[in-house]
DNA sequence: TCTTATTTATGGTCCTACAATTGACTTGTC
DNA sequence: GACAAGTCAATTGTAGGACCATAAATAAGA
C-alpha cells in the first residue's frame, strides 16, 4: 500500500532525495511476469505454444535454468503446462478450479483459520450456491446428484469413507449447478476443507448420517422445483445445523482449528 | 476425482491388470511437496529457517537445479520467502491475503468470468461481511472507516482516481473489520477486481460518486451501530444498486467480461 | 565512539553436458 | 494395403561446476 522510505538523511546526498531501498528483482521473476502479462492480454488462447525453453534463453539472454524457473512459476500458478518430448514443450492452460482450491487451501492451513470462520463462510456462500442452483440446474446437473444421492444410500450403511466421500462431491455438484465458475471453487474448497477436518473425528454417527440424507432430499426437492428462496432457506438451516454438531463434537474432543497434515 | 484406466486389454498382461498410466513426477515437484508437508505438519513456525540449498543438494542427492524449482514452487505459494547474502536463505512464510487475491484473481481472468457472475459472488460474500463487522468492529475499525470516509469526501470532488483507491481501502476496512480473514481475502479479491473493471469505463459521474458516498455514510452508521441485520441489507441494497448501474453501463458500451490486462 | 573495510556464507546466474521422454517417421512383415 | 515394430529428433528433465551479487557480522581504523 504505502511506500517507506528508511533513508538516513545524514547518507543521503541531495541527489538521492526521496529515494528508497532499491529492489532488484530476480531475472526469473521478471521473464515470468512478462509472459504472465502475455499471456493474458494477447488472446493467447488456450493449448497455444509458448516459445521453446532454449528459444527463450536465446531471446531473452538469460540462462536456462532461470527460464526454466520463471516457467516453473507460471506452472505454479496454473497458466501453463509443460510436457517433455518432441513436440512438446509448455502451451497455455486455465488455472484449474483444483488449482485454486489448493492455494486456499493453504492459506486456510498456514494461517490456521478456525473452524468457525469456515462456517462463517460457508454460510455465506453455500445459501447463495443454492439459490442459483435451483434457478439454473439443467437435467444433467439433476440427474448428477440423482446418482450421487443414490450411492451415498448405498454408503451411508456400508461404506463409511465412501459416504464421506461422496458427500463432498454432493456438495461440489450443487455448487457446479450454480453455473458461476467462481463461486463453484469457492464453496468446493471450503465445505471439502471443513469435511477433510469433520472426518478426523468419530462425527458421522449413524444418526447423523440420516440427516444429511433427509437434508440432502429436501435441499434437493427444493433445486428440483426450481424454488430458489427455498433452497437458500434449508441449506442455511442444514449449514448451521451442521455447524452445531461439529461445534459439539470439537468442544468434546478440544481441536478448534484446521491443521490437518495430509494433502 | 475418478482415476481413467485407458487400457487396451489386448496389450494388458494379467500382470498389469488395472494398471493405469504410470506418471513419472519430477524430482522437483517431488521435493517441494516434501517439504510443503513438513512445514505445514510440523509445527514449523513462520520464520524458521529451511536447510540452504547447498545442504538440501546433499541431503536430497538432487542437483541445485531441481532444488532451486522446488523452492521456487513453495515460493509462489506463499510458503517460504528467500533472502540473498550471508545469514539469508529460505524461511517459512504465511501465505499472505495478497497473495491468495493474485491467485483468485489469475483464476478469474483466465477464465473470463463474466460481471455479473462476480457480482453474484459479491452479493453472496458482502452482505455477511458487513453484518460480521457490525458485531465485532473495535475502535480501530471505527475510526479507520472515519479516516477513509474523510478522504473518499475530499477525493470525491477534487481526484477521481483517488477516489476509486480510496472506494477500494474502504470494502477492504470494512471486510478487516469482519475479523475473519478468509472472507476478509476473498471479499476484497472479488471487490478489487470489479472496481478495478470498473475503473475503465467512465462510470464514476458526480452522481454515481454522490450516491456512493450516501450509501457509505448508511453502512457505517449500521455498523457503528452493531445492528448486523441492518447493516447486511443495506450492503446488499447497496451492491445491487452498484451491479444496476454497472450492467447500464456495460450494456452501453459493449464489454461484459474481465479482461484486464494490467498486473 | 563512530565509521569504514573485510570477511564469508548464502542465494542468483550462467554454462555445458547428458539422460529421459515422446510423437512423428520409417521400415519391416504379413 | 494394413498393421506392427523399430528409429529418429526435438524437447524437457537432471546433473555438476563455476563464478557473481548480496548482506550481515566482524574486524580494522580514525
Amino acid at each position: 500500500m504505502a511506500t517507506d522510505i528508511p533513508l538516513t538523511s545524514s547518507n543521503a546526498e541531495s541527489m538521492l532525495d526521496g529515494l528508497g531501498r532499491i529492489k532488484v528483482p530476480k531475472s526469473s521473476d521478471v521473464l515470468a511476469e512478462r509472459l504472465k502479462r502475455e499471456i493474458l492480454s494477447d488472446g493467447y488462447t488456450v493449448g497455444a505454444s509458448l516459445p521453446t525453453e532454449r528459444e527463450l534463453v536465446l531471446t531473452t539472454g538469460l540462462s536456462r535454468g532461470s527460464v526454466r524457473e520463471a516457467l516453473r512459476i507460471l506452472e505454479t500458478q496454473g497458466l501453463v503446462h509443460t510436457r517433455a518430448g518432441r513436440y512438446g514443450g509448455t502451451t497455455v492452460a486455465q488455472p484449474s478450479a483444483d488449482h485454486l482450491a489448493s492455494h486456499i487451501s493453504l492459506y486456510i492451513k498456514g494461517r490456521s483459520v478456525t473452524l468457525s470462520a469456515l462456517v462463517e463462510v460457508r454460510l455465506a456462500l453455500e445459501p447463495v450456491v443454492a439459490a442459483l442452483a435451483a434457478e439454473r440446474r439443467t437435467e444433467d446437473d439433476l440427474s448428477t446428484l440423482r446418482a450421487i444421492a443414490k450411492r451415498i444410500d448405498w454408503a451411508a450403511d456400508n461404506d463409511l469413507n465412501a459416504f464421506l466421500e461422496e458427500n463432498v462431491n454432493w456438495h461440489d455438484a450443487i455448487a457446479a449447478a450454480s453455473h458461476n465458475d467462481l463461486l463453484h471453487a469457492f464453496a468446493t474448497s471450503v465445505s471439502g476443507l471443513m469435511f477433510e477436518a469433520s472426518q478426523i473425528k468419530e462425527f458421522a454417527s449413524a444418526e447423523v448420517r440420516q440427516r444429511v440424507r433427509y437434508a440432502h432430499s429436501r435441499i434437493f426437492a427444493a433445486i428440483e422445483a426450481g424454488d430458489a428462496e427455498l433452497a437458500r432457506r434449508r441449506v442455511e438451516r442444514d449449514v448451521q445445523a451442521y455447524a452445531a454438531i461439529l461445534a459439539a463434537t470439537v468442544a468434546a474432543t478440544g481441536g478448534a482449528t484446521v491443521v490437518d497434515h495430509s494433502r
